[in-house]
DNA sequence: GTCTATAATTTGATAGAC
DNA sequence: GTCTATCAAATTATAGAC
């Protein structure tokens, strides 16, 4: 059962139990049942609390893309020069992603199975960081010959892709390449520094 | 439908639909009548082949991994310089996702559910390229001074990360820079040789 | 081998007592 | 608000004719 003060209302324990079961198994794979076990109280009450799974589910979406793209406002939304800002959101990035290793593969699972349904929600639902000002500022470094020609949204991709992916890939590369999970850890800690590091000296003049 | 060559075999017709279907909706979110419409035939015919949903499942999610994985072959069993490997899995595993946009969300999700049950199975199901040879090149090129200091697995990681989660990211991705599905082929065609560039401009001395 | 019809099971949802 | 018991719908699986 999921851990919580001991007391939590029932809303808040359905909240928790369904967090964890949907994002572990995917809207498809969860059962009601389940999260009533894990919330340690009994079916019934989902739907006295939240009506049916699909409502349910959408509110746990809803919390979990909020806990994964807001994160991306310390890349977006700050004044520091670029190097620092990639410094700063890749080893923030990870730690965020570490207390929920199975965020990225739950929203972008679900936005991959129904892209259009999220996209007007969540157009709405919260204003989205806009990427426009970290976009203009690569341009802006890169003409003023501060960095190596890159197209931004290239390089935006870059980091991103660098920070995330390592946690949704895990099984298969703890498989291949023969890692304990104390090992995949310790992997994940050097990246924190060393990956922001590549990404610099990638672009660096 | 799937398209198939007109004299294919029912097990055929079959396993293509299943293909589609699987990695569309993953295990627990297809329906196995909705794989039979899809191979224009009953749904009895699929457990009279595969006896039940589960192995079709299996015998699908076998064929992916093989689909997916031995290309890293490309990478993992050339003798070529490192640079010209990189450049060339880059440009090469990309095609191959393009082609099967959907499959690295399928294959990494279910592991992600269920990582014992496939690390038993496909330990033995077939042999895996094995990364030994390329982590080793890229060790002997950093102490002969050839590229900078890097730790092995963390470059194969960059090099992984950049091309697959870039698909995996899509609807995400489009949604917040603003991309048409045009302007990501774009984007994708781009990084087929900028990636690479990327990669070789953060190690090269 | 292929089909239709139907059984069996799972699972989301509700009724009604307390 | 919370529970038990039950219903209704969806979905996997099988029986049996052709």
């Amino acid at each position: 059962m999921v851990k919580l003060k001991k007391d939590a209302t029932t809303e808040e324990k359905i909240l928790a139990a369904a967090q964890k079961i949907f994002v572990k198994k995917g809207m498809a794979g969860a059962r009601m049942q389940e999260i009533a076990d894990e919330a340690g109280i009994n079916k019934a009450m989902l739907h006295y609390y939240f009506r049916n799974k699909e409502m349910l589910f959408e509110m746990i979406f809803r919390q979990s893309a909020q806990k994964l793209f807001p994160r991306l406002n310390i890349i977006f939304e700050s004044d520091a020069p670029l190097f620092e800002k990639i410094e700063k959101f890749v080893s923030e990035y990870i730690d965020v992603i570490r207390e929920n290793p199975y965020l990225p593969m739950f929203v972008l699972g679900e936005m991959n199975r129904n892209p259009e349904g999220f996209y007007k929600k969540m157009k709405y639902e919260f204003d989205f960081p806009k990427p426009d000002r970290f976009l203009q500022q690569i341009k802006k470094d890169a003409k003023e010959g501060k960095i190596k020609p890159i197209r931004p949204p290239q390089l935006l991709m870059n980091i991103i892709s660098g920070t995330i992916f390592p946690f949704m890939a895990r099984p298969m590369f703890q498989m291949h390449i023969g890692l304990s999970d104390a090992q995949f850890m310790e992997f994940i800690d050097q990246r924190k520094t060393e990956y922001a590091r590549f990404i610099i000296d990638a672009i660096k003049k």
